[in-house]
DNA sequence: GTGATTTGTCAAAGCGCTTTGGAATTCGTT
DNA sequence: AACGAATTCCAAAGCGCTTTGACAAATCAC
């Protein structure tokens, strides 16, 4: 069934149906009900190739997914994908995806934007001083960033989550809780929220005069079990630090589980703070210990990038081209004031 | 840059520099070097679109990716993804991705066909009496599944390994190093290949007129820490466990944790054999005890897959329907007799 | 040198949709 | 009743490719 099968069956021109279907101004609303109700009837759908080839547009926004495990987890991955894929599947696109190498993201990016199978990219997991950046903004395809790229020029398109204050807030918030030692569980160094965050922390701690040593930071991937031992480490050193911030619940799992082992208090003995990129297996409410965290959904997010991505290519109002999120402080019982140093 | 436009450039018809581009032998070889040169010169790639709407084919292969992290490692499905990409880059198709919730796969899958997105499925995770098989098999549309699904007719094509095979092999090694109690540590209960590995190793020990009872088998998500709470409770049963089957290296990894942490030896006081995937960044042979494992590479299976329903599409020679892979097993150091019971 | 093949090329007809530029009809105004 | 404006619909022209059927040109057999 196409369309000119079904024009001829309502006796009415392909022009006509069309417009029906698209939503035209210039449609009698009798007679859209009627092409409406023939479509139910007939089940007809549009053929989507000759639909892109009429409009050039080819209704999918591309991805390259990293499949290197070691790059930023997979669960968080996932969970963002979730997030574009509600929104995509409600505007009728699709995704196409292309794994690749870490090494090779820039690429994988140009074979998939040539491919001609995307009207637009998203890309995540940037890294300071992003070399696909320049890539992107030489192809004249509409792309949006998840995140930033630290010591760029942030004139391109993005969403990204105010990581440093995030980090900001949850440091000031444990400096006056009396807390002095820091140590920080961060996700791989050379990626930019961890850039970031970083340096929330930094700036926190510089304005009360405090430093924090290169030991007391630990980059990796975003996982529980490095998370444990990084922990390990921090627990074992002389003048052990009481307030820990942590990139990912994720990593606080493995944290707390150092925590315990150590025979240590969460909330007493060493105060915590996690970012909660809202995991619906992992939330931080239900730790034996609820975790304080600084929270940013990661499924809105990509949520979000799939509504702009998606009014881009339809042209649509634009919406504005960069993003800040803010993120919220919430606290609950893994923080607490810093333990007397007898 | 166009057919038309590279064809005048030319001084040829559309017809011959197609053909000459698509491969046909009725065009002279030094016409097709001239025009090969030209596409080089002009970077002339054809449209996309066209080419779809003309052939009939979308060249891709749509899959859906369950996004509720509870269901099967991420991790194993990003290696296999990347079996898939790596073929599938290699013939220029790519992938359509549909991300679904695990409870609406069948919807999921049927919007994915009915998009017109696609010219083959992919399928995995698959469960015993897997209600997409039904589903799939009314659509007039290729598919292929990776792994089989118990209780139903396999008259569909899969590529599967053989579980039941390989935890038998494993739990007869085992067998002949003296070892009576056994426990399994499998993944989620209702999938197939968790069926057909704990079938595999009932047989082993019926053989012998052993029995395993229901508290010797976990099944849990293929990630570390579930491992690792399951070790744990087998490791506190009065007549404990002396063999465990594992379903990958990454609930072993846990495992041996727990291993490790009651002040066990692996390999003396436990034996271990874990399914390996050739996850890359968790080799067995790295473990501080290396693992005696079944092997069988997931990334090779999604490189066959993609390599298979390409060829379907293309309407190459077709590979066989069905093909079910041996695993190895690979005697490594922790396997070992049984302990003497005293 | 004639007729039968093979080889190399082309014009044109789709593929199924959107969209332009009218044309026909209806409506509102004078 | 007449006229311009709005409304509703249509024919036809693409979009850029593949493929069919036909036709010259070159090759072969005799």
């Amino acid at each position: 069934m196409n369309l000119k099968q079904l024009s001829e069956l309502l006796g009415l021109s392909q022009t006509t149906v069309s417009r029906a279907l698209n939503g035209y101004p210039e449609v009698n609303e009798a007679t859209r009900e009627r092409v409406l109700q023939a479509v139910r009837e007939t089940g007809y759908r549009p053929n989507k190739a000759a639909q892109r080839l009429a409009t050039g547009k080819a209704g999918s926004i591309g991805l390259v997914m990293p499949t290197a495990p070691d790059h930023y987890s997979d669960v968080h991955f996932g969970e963002f994908l979730t997030g574009l894929g509600e929104e995509a599947v409600r505007h009728d696109f699709h995704f196409v995806i292309m794994p690749a190498d870490p090494n090779d993201e820039v690429g994988a990016l140009r074979r998939l934007a040539i491919s001609g199978n995307v009207d637009a990219l998203f890309i995540a997991y940037m890294r300071g001083h992003d070399p696909r950046l320049a890539m992107l903004q030489s192809l004249s395809m509409p792309f949006l960033v998840h995140g930033r790229s630290f010591g760029s020029e942030p004139d391109y398109p993005y969403l990204d989550i105010d990581n440093e204050g995030a980090f900001y807030d949850a440091a000031k918030l444990l400096l006056q809780l009396g807390h002095t030692r820091f140590a920080l569980l961060n996700g791989p160094a050379h990626l930019d929220f961890a850039i970031r965050r970083k340096n929330g922390l930094i700036n926190a701690l510089a304005e009360r005069g405090l430093q924090i040593s290169e030991e007391c930071m630990s980059h990796t991937a975003m996982t529980d079990e490095p998370g444990q031992f990084a922990m390990e480490r921090f627990l074992q050193m002389p003048e052990r630090p009481t307030a820990i911030l942590c990139s990912s619940t994720v990593l606080a799992l493995g944290a707390i589980r150092a925590v315990n082992q150590a025979g240590l208090k969460l909330g007493e003995d060493i105060s915590l703070i996690a970012h909660d990129d809202v995991l619906p297996h992992l939330k931080p409410e239900n730790f034996s210990v609820p975790l304080t965290t600084t929270r940013s959904s990661l499924r809105a997010a990509g949520a979000r990038i799939a509504q702009r991505l998606i009014a881009t290519v339809k042209q649509e109002t634009p919406y504005p081209e960069q993003e800040l999120w803010k993120t919220e402080l919430i606290v609950r019982a893994s923080t607490g004031p810093a333990p007397r140093t007898d």
